[in-house]
DNA sequence: CTGAAAGCGCTTACAG
DNA sequence: CTGAAAGCGCTTACAG
């Protein structure tokens, strides 16, 4: 026993820690290029369907994993992602990341993650994520109209996808994921009209924003078709969170004062700003729905348990995750602009909308 | 003019796409591997200052940034941790996240991101993510008894920290960095006994979850020290969700009947309990505060634009993001149990809390 | 302390 | 079509 343990006759044989392709390649009594090949699913190989069998076989049983290092070294790829969204708290990148997040690892890829801001006002960590290789292709949350040129470069050094923005500089520089955002807008007002509210207002993100351009213009159509139109004082625009929800309404009610001539119903440019606007509703005393309806864009987890619960249309977020990372994974993508519109907005009536 | 163009001279030379070591070795005189260290910031070397300075130079001047995987195939490091939750739209992870990019950034790492479900279930992505070295260190998710035997499998291979996870396994597989869940009730407890409160009810997670139980521990402590206790049937265990925060409400309400002997104050859970319980309680025509005051463990950012707005404690969750970073950076972690109680839990008294 | 050499494990021109 | 050889770019024993 004593001297069974003394000298660990097996520690220089097992110095390298994992299995390695030549170790795959002996096992199986093939060279390691033809290994490599038959692993690779490579269409060229001739080999009798039994060698690769053995090949495939032999992977299974000694547990192979290339080694990633090796592979990214020789093949000048990393199978990393990156995806920087702004504020992953909203809902809104999180169902993206989700969709993101599935196809990647469908593809055997994975997402890293990164920060918007970091990333656009960091030399360093710009560095590191597009001139170190360190991944394969970036997903990047646009709207920021002052890192433009930016994105431009970064576009210019790595295959670029930009998700969820207006369509400002992307024409041109990297391919637009984006979700019809006119149609969610117009969903939500046919919804209210359908309601009999023939005047609907309007609290959304800063006026110029295109985004905002885009809900807003959803919103004009679908009154214009009912005849009705949109008022600018019924609109507030401010920012997209739930303080600016809150500020707009008790704008509103301000201009309101005690007209009886206002708005039966509001959009809300975002969940948040819905949120936000329940609250005010609550501190003014006008009561959710009867005396007013809200809508708002996107559909959120928050959404159903509010009270009352919001009445919201939902983006095809997850699927835009998915089209990004596809569009990543086929060759250099080129500069476009993909509107996703299948699945198209889904409206979710809920509690905050009601007959007029 | 025609004949210079025809011939692109440069190409050949360019064929590599980016700043190698040598060629920053080159531009300092130097070997490549005295550029290795000066730039690695070897403490051995010796060189003269204007010597190191004239590599660091150089390496500024040309942009130079290591190629990773020429690096990982060497070191045998990735520079990527992998953090697997179970739910990332829980604002609970969301923070836990952030605090561990931050932490990982500083340390020019990457997180790169994981589905815990996919990961204890899916043979593939187990052997990809774990045998096949993509990561240096991974962080996740605890609390699924059933999958503990895999958690401790994959401790074995890699290193670990398991987060947010009542310790069960965790003194033997590997590090646990949580929060003092007692710490969080016994603070919610003691607000609402500092209100007047002496008949206090809990709604919360599974009775048997090690989670519940320190909860509920620092619930009966709190009560104790102020000669209250906490009573079988002004209790609720059924899950950690919405739903079930509004489930729980509307058994507590059936319970009590019309009889008047009933708490006056219920503590929930978590977060989305609370908001499940502030839903069932407008049905039910019951008051929040006034007829009954709510407190729920986690604050989130919902919580304050609630109506009314949710009384909460905060848990150090960015905190824990960054000990488990931290932890997974310095040399092979040892299994231990490490809570964070700095900062300690801190209370977010709202509107739905008030004097009995 | 520093440099020349080796080698991490893979894939892929290249020659046969 | 397949195998032997080269080489991706780095770091690090090793020898000096």
């Amino acid at each position: 026993m004593q001297g069974e343990s003394s000298q660990e006759p097996n520690r220089a044989r097992q110095r390298r820690d994992g299995v390695r392709l030549a170790d795959v390649a002996a096992a199986a009594q093939v060279s390691t290029p033809l290994a490599s090949r038959v692993l690779n699913a490579d269409p060229n190989v001739r080999a009798a369907d039994e060698t690769k069998a053995r090949v495939l076989e032999a992977a299974e049983r000694l547990g192979y994993v290339p080694n990633i290092g090796a592979r990214t070294l020789r093949q000048r790829r990393t199978g990393l992602l990156g995806l920087v969204v702004h504020n992953l708290s909203s809902p809104i990148y999180l169902d993206l990341l989700q969709g993101a997040r599935t196809e990647a690892a469908a593809n055997n890829y994975f997402l890293v993650l990164g920060d918007v801001d970091e990333l656009l006002t960091d030399e360093e960590a710009y560095r590191i994520l597009v001139n170190g290789k360190r991944i394969d292709g970036l997903i990047v949350q646009g709207g920021h109209g002052e890192f433009d040129q930016r994105i431009a470069d970064i576009a210019h050094a790595l295959p670029t996808v930009i998700v969820n923005a207006p369509p400002t500089l992307t024409e041109t520089v990297a391919p637009l994921v984006a979700p019809d955002e006119g149609a969610a807008t117009r969903m939500l007002t046919e919804h209210l009209l359908a309601l009999g509210h023939t005047r609907i207002g309007l609290i959304s993100g800063p006026r110029d924003s295109p985004t905002n351009q885009l809900r807003v213009e959803g919103v004009r159509a679908a009154l214009a078709s009912a005849g009705c139109a949109l008022h600018d004082v019924d609109t507030v625009h401010l920012t997209w969170s739930a303080e600016a929800g809150h500020a707009g309404l008790r704008e509103l009610a301000t201009r309101w004062g005690n007209s009886s001539t206002r708005p039966t119903a509001l959009i809300a440019g975002n969940s948040l700003i819905g949120i936000g606007m329940l609250r005010a509703a609550a501190e003014l005393g006008i009561e959710v729905p009867r005396d007013l309806s809200i809508a708002a864009v996107h559909d959120t987890w928050i959404s159903e348990h509010l009270v009352p619960a919001l009445t919201t249309v939902s983006l095809p977020l997850r699927e835009m995750g998915e089209t990004a990372v596809r569009l990543l994974l086929t060759d250099r993508p080129e500069a476009q602009q993909i509107i996703i519109s299948d699945p198209p907005p889904l409206l979710h009536a809920r509690a905050t909308t009601a007959t007029n």
